[in-house]
DNA sequence: TTACAAAATATTTTTGAAATATTGATTAAT
DNA sequence: ATTAATCAATATTTCAAAAATATTTTGTAA
């Protein structure tokens, strides 16, 4: 058939999905017996997703001893908030300079469809949270699709899933600040302008960043 | 047993070396009846240590159509050395502001152990480039290793590692420039120059990138 | 030559069991 | 009561072989 996922590759979605979504919780053993019960695949098969998983850090493989969510710590969120800043920064810096119409076309598009769910959120529903994730993600996404380099894109995106499952866990929707700093990186980049457009990634990330450490229960 | 590997890691180290060091070419179909003649380990064995490969950019994975050694390109060349020097750059700053009494003394006897080797190298004897790219590594490992982010020495070790497998297979050794690069990149670091240790550390990565380009034939 | 169907090839997936290591509980000794 | 050693239970790792599925090649008819 085409199109069709493979059982692995769909699997590996599931399972790294319940972890960003904290459906598997932070620290929790992933035991064999227990995960092919939850999701109905062959031993083999979920040990190559764990393996892959483990690979991306969003699981801890320790030999002999089993698998685990990956853990939260402090530090460990920091360093992912920083190192993404890093990337992030940098990836933008060159997709301002390269962009085309094409490029700018997406980049409006994928604004308006955060804008408008954006202004429809609020703290208590919980329902659309998934798919207001998949609109920011795919707005930051847009921002630094012409950086021209397939390797940043895949290490940002490792590091983007990461912290999403700090935010997704930990934090509530920030409401008006947020919705402000991603139309401050929206209006720069339209413009071009790369100092500002970092400016406001920075603060947007860092702001994110605070509120997830404030919630932080070590 | 203490201290032992397991198959599955064994398997996975030694097939990430064949592949650094250019003895699984670039492109080459990894099928998966010859690696297990090659590699006497169990098919899932294999497939585990793939699909980790995968996910570190070294295979490249096909769904239903088995693996590949990455392919070489200018272009996944020229990206992996700019964010190497983007996470080495950014690495090297924070670590000379951080790095303690044991780092500055790993730091010295680092550049030792490769001042030793450097100085009795030369592009005939081949023998010993497995050795010296080891040394080299932990060189510029013991620069960044008080930067005090484990995310981020995770990221700089697998991107070191894929530049190294272009640099060892297109490269030869350049000789007194290289040399001289590494003591420059020490000095300044044992001095805590943040500014000049990147500076060299920047020429010395693109030194390398202009050499292998050179070399390059697609 | 093109298009389609069948055969051959290769990979993915499952199953089940053997080998190996860890964990937990029981018993003996200090 | 605490520590140490041993045995049983539990879990992981590895293997082998075959079934299911997809791709590629081959052969035949239009």
């Amino acid at each position: 058939m085409k199109n069709m996922d493979t059982i692995g590759s769909s699997t590996y979605k599931k399972i790294k999905r319940d972890i960003i979504f904290g459906e598997l919780k932070p620290s929790s053993k992933l035991k064999l017996d227990e995960i092919k019960k939850k999701y109905p695949v062959s031993l083999s098969t979920i040990r190559e997703t764990l393996n892959r998983l483990s690979s991306e850090g969003f699981v801890l493989a320790e030999e002999q001893r089993g698998f685990f969510v990956s853990p939260f710590s402090r530090d460990d969120l920091i360093e992912i908030a920083k190192l993404r800043i890093l990337l992030e920064s940098y990836a933008l810096n060159l997709s301002l300079k390269n962009g085309d119409t094409d490029w700018e076309g997406n980049l409006v598009a994928a604004h308006h469809k955060l804008s408008l769910i954006e202004n429809k959120m609020d703290n208590k529903n919980k329902d659309i949270v998934e798919s207001w994730k998949k609109y920011d993600w795919e707005f930051h996404l847009a921002c630094i699709a012409a950086c021209g380099s397939k390797n940043l894109m895949a290490l940002h995106s490792n590091l983007f899933d990461r912290y999403l499952r700090y935010q997704i866990i930990l934090l509530q929707f920030r409401g008006e600040e947020e919705i402000d700093e991603h139309n401050q990186i929206y209006n720069f980049s339209k413009e071009r302008d790369a100092d500002n457009a970092i400016k406001y990634l920075k603060i947007h990330i860092e702001k994110g960043l605070e509120h997830a450490l404030d919630l932080f229960q070590d």
